[in-house]
RNA sequence: GGCCCCUUCGUCUAGCCUGGUCUAGGACACCAGGUUUUCAUCCUGGUAACACGGGUUCAAAUCCCGUAGGGGUCACCA
């Protein structure tokens, strides 16, 4: 095994440290955990409760790390847990390629769960009985025991709190129940009119396989598991007072208020567009299909034409056609889903500390902060009521400051990662470079780094063939460093290629860096005058790491062809 | 359209509940300068906001009312 990725999973099972170096951790910054707001003494139990039916989004990450923050906030109080659920009663549309895409992208961003799907299991409807009956709404809709909705239903309906229609199953609201009034964590008390309040479907009819709406399953299960904080974006805002009357009428039903009693709602603002629309995956569909448009094309890599069809008239949004579209016209598409941002390479460090902020903050000035700062402070009352908008700009600058705060060896390890996973290459040990190489590669090109992939775009003449090297002297910085000063650096770059020639092969980027710097301190003039020239020599333009690295990097012979080639071509230019 | 919610620098936000300490603080971006062999990093400084209109008050970003703008929701989707 790699001895980075070795180091790597040391460091990730270290706690949940995600970030060193200037990241403030919790214990370094208040040695006091006492928080100002509520300390509760009963547990807290949260829940994250995707559909299965698309990857996981943005905005339900963050739904899932505050749920999940709260949670371990309150680990310290028996029975307190995060509990993961997959609402799939809408048979049509929830599949168990996004169940897996979900566990998937929850692990990679480290929010565990105490209860839920074996993020394990091959097949991830595998039905697992937790102590509250199974994670999947299909699967609980099954059973005969305590968790079977249709009891509910028809306690219900026995109470004269509920009526069929049409073979689906409606709760009396209106005068039946009055007025509503619930309160909100962020919002506050909301108050909805009896008038406004219509009688809604709480199962379905036969065409939906009679399964409970969303409505009526959200409510058992949360009431069944234990759920005491429903923590959820905040387009259920207004249905929360469907929720309500069920929790009322159900703790009437049953005559157990305690089990049926509201939980505490907290709703988050949504993540906008830049553009002001709410973040959605139709942005990376509408993206792909305009290029497709542009481009011409009448049909996409490993995708039906029926399908491909549908999502050119707008018909459908599905992630994997865009994908499909973007990869064969290599063009990017906004990062909207989890997934997009791991292909994107952002570290989940960074991503989880940028979307904590999209909504809740300390009031303390702290923006750069781990898991565990999350979990110390972490409060419902900070949360802000007001969508915020999300900002890529800011999130590339957290993700540097994060690469930034890896060790060498971690950098290292994540990027070797990166780059097999998704560019199919081999960079690291015994790939294009060797071990130590490696290391210094990416020593070398860390603090540059913002995405992964920008030292891979930004450094392929590195691994490239020496004759692949192109030189183009119109940019302005090239031609003149070059052709400047009537071919100064053409004089120079002889010059220093003589003095190359003479070094040995060993730690050739060391000594040919002192060679340059002794001919600065020499001849006169500062460091770059020299460098320049040999930097675009190497690599045809005029930014590489430092140039110890880069000329160590490829050695003595690929340096000195390529300078040679530079020359040939340079002079080859001024002539004509 | 009905109902619900929101509105501080370009963006994320602090401050608002408990009016005066706000000539409104921080971060990203931007601009200028410095460090540096390039780029980047890093350091210093700067530009930039209380949506609008009324009211209450000695005093309002902070309290009240209205207007405008934005978002959500009105499915046998979740």
């Amino acid at each position: 095994m790699c001895i980075f990725n070795q180091l790597k999973e040391f460091s990730r099972l270290g706690a949940l440290g995600v970030l060193g170096g200037q990241f403030k951790s919790a214990t370094r910054y208040n040695p006091c955990p006492m928080s100002p707001h509520d300390q509760p003494t009963r547990p807290v139990v949260t829940r994250f409760a995707p559909s299965p039916t698309g990857a996981l989004h943005i905005g339900g990450a963050r739904t899932a790390l505050f749920s999940w923050a709260y949670a371990r906030q309150h680990r310290h109080i028996p029975g307190s847990k995060f509990i993961l659920r997959l609402e799939d009663t809408d048979l049509k549309r929830s599949n168990a390629e996004s169940t897996r895409g979900i566990v998937r992208d929850l692990a990679w961003l480290g929010l565990n769960w105490d209860e839920g799907p074996d993020p394990k299991a091959a097949d991830p409807y595998a039905q697992q009985l937790g102590n509250n009956g199974p994670y999947f709404q299909s699967q609980r809709a099954e059973l005969t025991f305590k968790h079977n909705y249709e009891h509910y239903v028809q306690l219900l309906i026995d109470a004269g709190e509920a009526y069929e229609d049409n073979g689906a199953v409606r709760l009396k609201m209106g005068s039946h129940r009055g007025d509503i009034t619930f309160d909100d964590a962020v919002y506050g008390r909301i108050e909805v009119k009896a008038a406004d309040l219509e009688d809604f479907v709480i199962r379905k009819g036969d065409d939906g396989g009679r399964l409970p709406t969303f409505h009526f399953a959200v409510v058992c299960d949360d009431a069944l598991m234990g759920v005491t904080h429903v923590i959820r974006g905040q387009e259920h805002l207004t249905n929360t007072s469907k929720h309500a009357a069920l929790h009322d009428a159900l703790a009437k039903v049953t005559g157990d208020p305690v089990t049926w009693a509201r939980p505490v709602w907290v709703h988050t603002p949504s993540i906008m567009n830049p553009g002001g629309s709410k973040m959605s995956k139709r942005d990376k569909a509408k993206a792909a299909r305009e290029a497709a448009k542009n481009a011409k094309i009448a049909s996409a890599d490993g995708i039906d034409a029926t399908r491909f069809n549908a999502f050119m008239e707008g018909e459908n949004n599905d992630s994997d056609i865009a994908m499909s579209i973007a990869n064969q016209l290599a063009v990017s598409l906004p990062e909207i889903e989890v997934d997009d941002f791991r292909r994107s390479g952002y570290l989940p460090a960074a991503l989880l500390n940028y979307i904590a902020l999209l909504g809740w903050n300390n009031g303390d000035n702290i923006e750069k902060f781990d898991l565990d700062y999350l979990i110390q402070y972490f409060s419902l009352d900070r949360i802000g009521k007001s969508n915020s908008t999300f900002d890529r700009v800011k999130l590339k600058s957290f993700n540097g400051d994060a690469i930034r705060a890896l060790s060498a060896e971690d950098f290292a390890c994540e990027l070797a990662d990166y780059v097999k996973a998704y560019r199919q290459q081999d960079w690291g040990q015994s790939g294009v470079f060797n071990g130590d190489d490696w290391l210094a590669f990416c020593t070398g090109v860390q603090e540059r780094t913002h995405t992964l992939p920008d030292p891979l775009d930004a450094n392929a003449y590195l691994i490239a063939d020496d004759d692949t090297i192109t030189y183009d002297f119109s940019p302005k910085a090239v031609r003149k460093a070059i052709h400047g000063s009537e071919g100064e650096g053409i004089r120079l770059l002889e010059q220093l290629r003589a003095i190359f020639d003479t070094l040995p092969e060993e730690n050739f980027g060391h000594a040919a860096h002192e060679a340059i710097a002794k001919a600065a301190e020499v001849f006169g003039g500062n460091m770059g005058k020299y460098a320049q020239p040999v930097r675009i020599a190497v690599s045809g333009g005029v930014v590489t790491p430092p140039l110890d690295v880069t000329l160590d990097l490829l050695g003595k012979s690929s340096t000195l062809t390529r300078i040679d080639r530079c020359l040939e071509q340079a002079k080859a230019q001024t002539g004509t």
